[in-house]
RNA sequence: GUGAGUGUAGCUCAGCUGGUAGAGCGCUGGAUUGUGGCUCCAGUGGCCGAGGGUUCGACCCCCUCCACUCACCCCA
């Protein structure tokens, strides 16, 4: 026999109860979201790779060599979707959202996919939450959202984060920025590491970014984007810090962050956590004042703010301790049928429980009681419901709580109520 | 793409300077033929990642390959 199929690379079977958490992220999102005014949008997994080239930018990394793209039927390139921002911006785009009155504002969730080498905290299918904030520039559209991220992951039990913020400048700044970088990069970049010496070419930017203890000195001479900013771009940034303040949302201004899409303008943002090992930003975005227009709207009404949350990440964060509550048993009653006889009925029965709202697994008919008794405590169902024989007779169940070994008899049309009332006092 | 580490039972791992494999957990059964969790007993389980080499003899040493993990890079 051939050796059986096996994971793709940097591809995970989410398991239960791990799925758990990754429902609990989801629906307190969902939840939040739709109090600050957003509406879900589902873009398809594949785009034209086009798209992406264009948007994300051609010289990332992301376009450059991580993407997964072949070529359908027809000839034309097609990618699996990297990040979604792009895909929700040709939408509003597509669908000439702007014509809706006010912003826009949209929030996805669903797989992403980059083809980078997998370790902790980083996998080649992956899973994020994101929102779009779509149709003007107003500092309050920042403000708006990173006070809404603040909350989300208060609310999602994580304490210990840290919003670092930077603004990037205007598509006007960034040649100014560029040629004033490189400029200054002249002299020092020979001391620089390789991957620094390459930068300094390539993205001048970046070599902000660098992570190396002992590029730090040299690189802290260089100026930062914030120095170079233009007065309306400066007074735009002013603002946002101004309003999170005032929100009472604290931040890390961190002058030489740079993040790793060409759409970016303006404010950029990054919340990280120290939880998640090398791989530490649970969310990162920023404003992209030109993505649509570049993509079909007109002037003005392109401008945009948005972010993306790993949820793999959150949910990794979770598992190292900061998990709000234990993951639910797969079902709160375990019905053990005792030899075929009793299967019918009670099978019945567990229609009628499951119409009342209850949840309820049943076992294998042809197990022994012990065996039923076993499974429904391993599964950590609270009660264990038993029909057999004796039952059928009596047109009764017998009713096992697990946690105590209490055990009572109860009558059939009774049952609902009976885990109804038994519920509301364990609650009380 | 680069570097390092690790591959032994379903899972987590032990296995000394080379003498052809162990534990815990799990699973099955029993002590309790209709009563779980705890305990005790018994059983089930492995081409020791793959291929080649050295050796009387290799889980152990050498080479090649593969997989996984972590890190760099980059990002969620």
């Amino acid at each position: 026999m051939p050796p059986a199929p096996t994971l793709v690379k940097g591809m995970r079977d989410l398991l239960p109860p791990e799925t758990h958490w990754f429902q609990a992220v989801e629906a307190a999102a969902r939840e939040l979201f739709a109090r600050y005014g957003y509406r879900e949008i589902r873009t398809p997994i594949l785009e034209r790779t086009e798209l992406f080239a264009r948007t994300v930018g051609e010289e990332t990394d992301i376009v450059g060599k991580e993407m997964y793209s072949f070529l359908d039927r027809d000839q034309t390139s097609l990618t699996l979707r990297p990040e979604a921002t792009a895909a929700v911006a040709r939408a509003y785009v597509e669908h000439r959202l702007w014509e809706q009155p006010g912003w826009t504002r949209l929030y996805y969730l669903g797989p992403m996919f980059r083809r980078e080498r997998p370790q902790q905290g980083r996998y080649r299918q992956f899973s994020q939450i994101g929102a779009e904030l779509l149709g003007g520039d107003a500092p309050q559209m920042d403000a708006e959202m990173l006070v809404m991220l603040a909350r989300l992951l208060d609310r999602l039990g994580l304490s210990g984060w840290t919003l670092s913020l930077n603004s990037l400048g205007c598509a006007e700044d960034r040649p100014r920025f560029e040629r004033a970088l490189r400029e200054a990069l002249l002299p020092i970049a020979p001391r620089l590491c390789g991957d620094c010496r390459r930068r300094a070419e390539t993205n001048p930017l970046r070599v902000l970014d660098c992570k190396r203890p002992e590029d730090q000195p040299l690189i802290a001479q260089l100026p930062t984007t914030l120095d170079l900013l233009d007065p309306p771009c400066r007074e735009h940034f002013e603002q946002v810090k101004q309003l999170l303040e005032r929100a009472g949302v604290p931040y890390q201004l961190q002058p030489r962050l740079v993040r790793g899409l060409d759409y970016y303008t303006r404010t950029a943002f990054e919340f990280v956590h120290g939880a998640l090992g090398a791989q530490n930003a649970l969310l990162g975005g920023g404003r992209y004042d030109l993505l649509a227009e570049r993509l079909g709207a007109p002037k003005g009404a392109g401008a945009g703010i948005g972010f993306a949350l790993g949820e793999d990440r959150l949910v990794s964060a979770w598992r190292a301790g900061l998990a709000p509550s234990d993951p639910p048993p797969a079902a709160e009653i375990y019905l053990a049928p005792l030899g075929e006889a009793a299967l019918a009925p009670a099978l019945e029965l567990a229609e009628q429980l499951r119409q009342a709202g209850l949840s309820v697994a049943a076992g294998d008919a042809r197990w022994s009681a012990k065996k039923h008794l076993s499974t429904a405590s391993r599964q950590a169902a609270r009660w264990a419901v038993l029909i057999g024989e004796q039952e059928i007779q009596a047109r009764q169940a017998t009713v096992k709580t697990l946690a105590n070994g209490e055990q009572s008899a109860v009558a059939w049309p009774q049952l609902a109520e009976f885990f109804a009332t038994a519920s509301g006092a364990a609650r009380a």
